[in-house]
Parts: C-alpha cells; sequence; structure tokens
RNA sequence: GCGCCCUUAGCUCAGUUGGAUAGAGCGUCGGCCUUCUAAGCCGCAGGUCGCAGGUUCGAAUCCUGCAGGGCGCGCCA
C-alpha cells in the first residue's frame, strides 16, 4: 500500500469533520488535494496542497485555512510535527516508528511489496514487437520489445489483466516477396544457380537454410510449377519459418507473447469485409479522390477515385483509403479488421508500442479504434525513440540494405539479457537512447546496472557475512528497530517505503524508466551507508558484540535486497547474489 | 508544406503530470578509502529550464508563436 493514499485518507477526513463542526463550508470538492513527498525533504515526510486548493472555494487565505486544517492532523497516528509553510503546503513529519513498521511490513511481503489494486483487474490488450515476419529480430527492434514487455509487468503489479498480443503481418506484399525469396533460396538447395539474388527480394542467408528445409521436405516438387500454384504454400511456409525464428529471438529476451493473431487468418475469416461493412453501415465509408501527399515527389501519381474512410471526424488529418489499385485490401483495412477484432474479444483498451517510424498511422489506428468501436474502445499508443548503437562513443552504423544491421542475438551474446532490457529502459521511450556496448559492460557507478546489482549483491554478501558471526541469523526476527536512527539510515527506510508510490506512478503514466531512477536512489544511498561503515565503525552493519543491533540492521538489508529483487522482477532482470562470474 | 516527438549544468539525463531555494551521474577541482569481498565515498564549483509572449496565487511543466534537432508524411507493411 501506498501510505501516501493513506494520508490523503486521513486528510480528507479530517476536513469533513471540520466542515461536519461548521468551521468549514460543507460540501467542498476534495478531488484535486493531493500527498506527496515535498520537494525538500527538511520539510518534512508527506506535504499536501489541501489549504491551497480549498482556499477559494472556502473563502479563506491559505495559510490561515493550512493551520486550522494542520491542528487537525496532529493528531493522526505517526504524525509527529506538523506545520505549514511557503504558500500554504502543510507538511507532515512521520516519526521513525513509522517506518520501521514499512520495513516490517516489506519483510513480510517480500518481493509483493508494492503491488496494488488500482488497475482493479480491469483487462487491457498490449500489442507488441509486430515486426515483418521476413527475417530475424534486429537490435533496433529490442527497445520496443522491452519497453511494451515491462510496461506489461508493471501494469499487472498494479492489478491489471494484461494480454500480451503479437499481430503477425504474414498478408501482402512483403509475405509474397518472401515466399518469393524463399523460392529462390529453395531453387539453390536443389542444386541449380541462382546468380545474385535481385533488388527488391530478401537476400539475408537465414533464407537459405528454409530453402533447403522446404527441398528436404518436398523435393523437386515445386521447381517445375507456375507461381500461382507454390506462391500461397510457401508464404505459408516461409512465415511459419520466420516466426519459429522470432519466436526464438523474443525467448532470448525473456518475452513470451500469450496470442500470436495472423493477418492473413484475419482476411480468411471475412473479418475485414465485416469492418469495412459496419463502417459503411455507419456512413463512414465513401467513394473520393485524395490530395497528393506533400512534401515527397511520387512518380506516378494518379488522382484516382478511391474508397475512403473518413477518418478525419475522429481526429485524424485526413482520409485514408482503404483498397489498392487492385481492388485489393490495403494494410489498414485489415488494421481496422484486427483493432475491431481485439475489441470484440473483451478488451476496450489496447495498448500498441510501436517504433517512432510509425507515427504517422497513429492517428489513422486511434480514429479507427474510435470511428469502429462507437468510441467505447480506447487505443493508446506509444512509440519508442530510436536506440544508437554505439562502442566507445563511436556510432554504429546500420543499413539493412548493405547488411550492416546487428541482429538481437548478437547483441544479447554481447551484453546479456539482464543489462540489454535494463539499459532499453533506461531512458523514457519518446527520447532517444544511446547504447554502448563499451559503458554497458563497464563496472562503474556510470553504468546504472551494474550499480544496483552490485547493491543487490553486497546485501547478500552482508547476510552472508553475518553467519560468520550469528550463525542462523535469518531463522530470527528483528525485535527493536530503534537502533536505526542515523538520518542516512532512516533515509534509506524513506526511499524503500517510497517505492510503491514510484510503481503506481510509473504504470499510470505507462513509464516504465521511473522504476530504474527509483532503484538507482536506493542503490546509491545504501552503498553511501556501506561506504560511511568504514570510517565510523559504529555504523558497519555488523557489530560483533551487538547481536540485537546487527538483527535490525541486516533488517534493513533485508529490505534493501527485497526491493531491488522486486524492481528487477518487474524489469525482468535477475538479481543477484554474487557478482563474480 | 503538414503531423508527432525532443531541447534542463561542460557532457549524459531525472524532475512525482501546475507547487516551495530546479536535481543526479560523469567530467573539473579539493579531500578520503588498501575494506563488514572489491570495482568506491564525501565535499566545492557549475542554471536566463532553446527564445518570446500568454494563462494564475504559483509554470521547466498548460496555451500561442518562433528557432534548432529527430521521426514520419504511397494504395509499402
Amino acid at each position: 500500500m501506498n501510505f501516501f493514499h493513506s494520508f490523503r485518507n486521513e486528510i480528507l477526513n479530517s476536513i469533513e469533520k471540520l466542515a461536519k463542526e461548521g468551521r468549514l463550508p460543507e460540501g467542498l470538492t476534495l478531488d484535486k488535494i493531493t500527498t506527496e513527498p515535498p520537494r525538500d525533504a527538511t520539510h518534512g515526510d508527506i506535504s499536501t496542497n489541501a489549504a491551497m486548493i480549498l482556499s477559494k472555494p472556502a473563502h479563506m487565505n491559505p495559510r490561515e485555512l493550512g493551520e486550522l486544517i494542520a491542528k487537525e492532523l496532529e493528531s493522526l497516528p505517526y504524525v509527529t510535527e506538523v506545520s505549514v509553510a511557503g504558500p500554504g503546503f502543510i507538511n507532515l513529519r512521520l516519526t521513525p516508528n513509522f517506518w520501521y513498521k514499512e520495513l516490517e511490513t516489506i519483510l513480510k511481503e517480500k518481493e509483493e511489496y508494492g503491488s496494488s489494486s488500482i488497475g482493479l483487474g480491469e483487462k487491457i490488450n498490449l500489442e507488441y514487437v509486430s515486426t515483418n515476419p521476413t527475417g530475424p529480430m534486429h537490435a533496433g527492434h529490442g527497445r520496443v520489445a522491452v519497453v511494451a514487455d515491462v510496461l506489461a509487468n508493471l501494469l499487472e503489479k498494479v492489478g491489471y489483466r494484461v494480454l500480451r498480443e503479437f499481430y503477425v503481418n504474414d498478408a501482402g506484399g512483403q509475405a509474397e516477396k518472401l515466399a518469393q525469396s524463399t523460392y529462390l533460396r529453395y531453387k539453390e538447395a536443389l542444386g541449380h544457380e541462382i546468380g545474385i539474388i535481385p533488388e527488391g527480394y530478401y537476400p539475408g542467408d537465414y533464407l537459405k537454410e528454409v530453402g533447403e528445409a522446404l527441398a528436404t521436405r518436398d523435393g523437386d516438387k515445386w521447381l517445375s510449377l507456375p507461381e500461382s500454384e507454390w506462391l500461397e504454400p510457401l508464404r505459408e511456409f516461409s512465415i511459419n519459418a520466420m516466426m519459429t525464428m522470432i519466436r526464438k529471438d523474443l525467448a532470448l529476451l525473456g518475452i513470451n507473447h500469450e496470442v500470436f493473431t495472423s493477418e492473413t487468418e484475419l482476411h480468411r475469416m471475412g473479418a475485414v469485409e465485416a469492418a469495412i461493412q459496419t463502417l459503411k453501415e455507419r456512413g463512414l465509408i465513401y467513394e473520393g479522390i485524395l490530395e497528393p501527399p506533400k512534401g515527397k515527389v511520387i512518380e506516378n501519381w494518379k488522382p484516382r477515385k478511391q474508397m475512403l474512410f473518413r477518418s478525419t471526424e475522429f481526429g485524424d488529418d485526413a482520409d485514408r483509403p482503404l483498397q489498392k489499385v487492385d481492388g485489393s485490401w490495403a494494410y489498414f483495412a485489415g488494421d481496422i479488421a484486427y483493432h475491431y477484432d481485439k475489441f470484440r474479444r473483451g478488451y476496450p483498451n489496447m495498448i500498441n508500442v510501436w517504433g517512432a517510424d510509425h507515427v504517422g498511422t497513429v492517428k489513422r489506428v486511434t480514429s479507427a479504434v474510435k470511428a469502429i468501436t462507437e468510441g467505447k474502445g480506447h487505443l493508446d499508443v506509444i512509440l519508442c525513440q530510436i536506440v544508437n548503437f554505439m562502442e566507445g562513443g563511436k556510432p554504429i552504423k546500420m543499413s539493412k540494405r548493405a547488411g550492416t544491421f546487428i541482429e538481437i542475438k548478437e547483441v544479447i551474446d554481447k551484453v546479456g539479457r539482464d543489462a540489454f532490457r535494463f539499459m532499453m529502459i533506461t531512458r523514457k521511450s519518446d527520447a532517444h537512447l544511446d547504447f554502448d556496448f563499451k559503458k554497458v559492460l563497464e563496472q562503474t557507478r556510470d553504468n546504472p546496472v551494474f550499480y544496483i546489482q552490485y547493491a543487490h549483491a553486497r546485501c547478500h554478501s552482508v547476510m552472508r557475512m553475518a553467519e560468520d558471526v550469528f550463525p542462523k541469523w535469518s531463522e530470527t526476527s528483528a525485535e527493536v528497530y530503534a537502533g536505526l536512527d542515523d538520518p542516512d539510515e532512516l533515509h534509506l527506510l524513506k526511499l524503500l517505503a517510497a517505492w510503491p508510490r514510484h510503481v503506481e506512478i510509473a504504470a499510470t503514466a505507462r513509464e516504465p524508466h521511473r522504476l530504474c531512477y527509483a532503484l538507482y536512489e536506493i542503490a546509491a544511498q545504501f552503498h553511501m551507508l556501506w561506504n560511511k561503515g568504514k570510517e565510523n565503525t559504529l555504523l558497519r552493519f555488523i557489530i560483533a558484540d551487538n547481536k540485537e543491533l546487527t538483527r535490525t540492521r541486516l533488517a534493513m538489508i533485508q529490505g534493501v535486497a527485497t526491493i531491488i529483487a522486486s524492481g528487477f522482477q518487474i524489469i525482468g532482470v535477475t538479481p543477484v547474489k554474487e557478482m563474480r562470474e
């Protein structure tokens, strides 16, 4: 439980009590009252804006009103001091006992500490990665994958029920090109000379084994047949092979989707026709002519009358075509059907995590969701900016065409899953991220992965050391906490107690990066305390001649380890107990 | 031309959704640490929050305009 909530409730109760007694007007709106940590810790532990929010409706000046409310709050449990400051903030200071009590809760709830039910069991469909199944995942896909996966964990942590879904773009021209590319490799596998892979085909070596596998399975059965005969079976064969590969890559990242939805399958079921028909009945489809796109010269642009969706009515910049020249469905038509499908499967709440190169399609898809669900469905798109992969400060140039892009597999091999996952969420997703292979492996403080892992390992190191002095200490429990009275110890306890709030904010803002900063802060404070023990032996965690104090400090250490482990659980990183290999 | 995002200390970035004197790491400078297993710890200095207006008790945060950077702007997927 985020303790700011419980104190907020207490504050609201006090205000209502004042209203009942006639010392404040009745029926004040209390929604905007917040409780949060004061900017400056010297002001106290909890700060509320109540007096400033209510001063206008109550016709009182904020300071005066603050004093009135403050008087009431003085009697709250664990509150040791209440003051009114600045423009009218009411600051509460809590007794050490409060933090000791929170520590006990942490030790009792373990990694569950920080979980909450603010999601109310609501279902969320989270679609992510959805990379084209035409080759292995490359490094750039990794950020989208990890940001979304951590977000999924985070949302579950606060009480949502999340469905992790992958949309398989196995229809359309790219899938056909894949089938054709596979056909070439198939011929090659059967001993035919194929020369250079033509422009527009997928040239990667990974298709060689697909061609070979096909030759092994089917022999030369497709060789003499016309394309119309083999295109569909080869498409399916190669898509399956690609998806197997992608799923392996995802598994390396520790990502496992629960649902894979096939675009082709949606078409087969007639879902696209059905969705378009629905829009038609609502008068949202018409025949019209589009302006040519600006700022980009398109050869062979011909104005054409075509089937359009009125997406401008739902916030898009232009109405969007639904069919290609040959009359087949455009990708967008399938996307409408897909999101309608998700909605009808029981997921009015949808989140898509995309790469920033899809900015252009956000508005059309969100407007389509509004239209087809009649405003009952809601789609939130989270965009991830590009990752700059670097080596010792120098950017690594990547080009798909030149075949110089780095595969995700290679990255994981080099730095490991844990470091990769962590680094991918150290920046907020709409900001660029530099990923330096050298820095990620550095064992210094400016490498946050290392620094936080080290704090966790150090905790366990201390706990192991303690066994020598006090065997089986962990089978007892701390009785008295009063020994934790150094300001730095109390500060550490406060940081631990702040964890549930960070989790909650990160989840509601859908910003996983906040977890990293919260953990870093805890790690820093812990390292600082550890180092203080070097100068001042009284502050050491293990005091050989004081078993009780040692046990108490070990409780604090356990708390630190627990919170870090809990954060790592959400981020999908394994907390290590030793830094040595 | 249009849309979305970004701009905070020399560098890399936080900033609790409108709150108090804007914070951290690196780097610089000055100390300390040869250990409860180490890769470190403390302190000093460093700011017109891109610029200009506006909204209000109060703005890095919201609105408008401008500048710089990024991504995108087929019936591709």
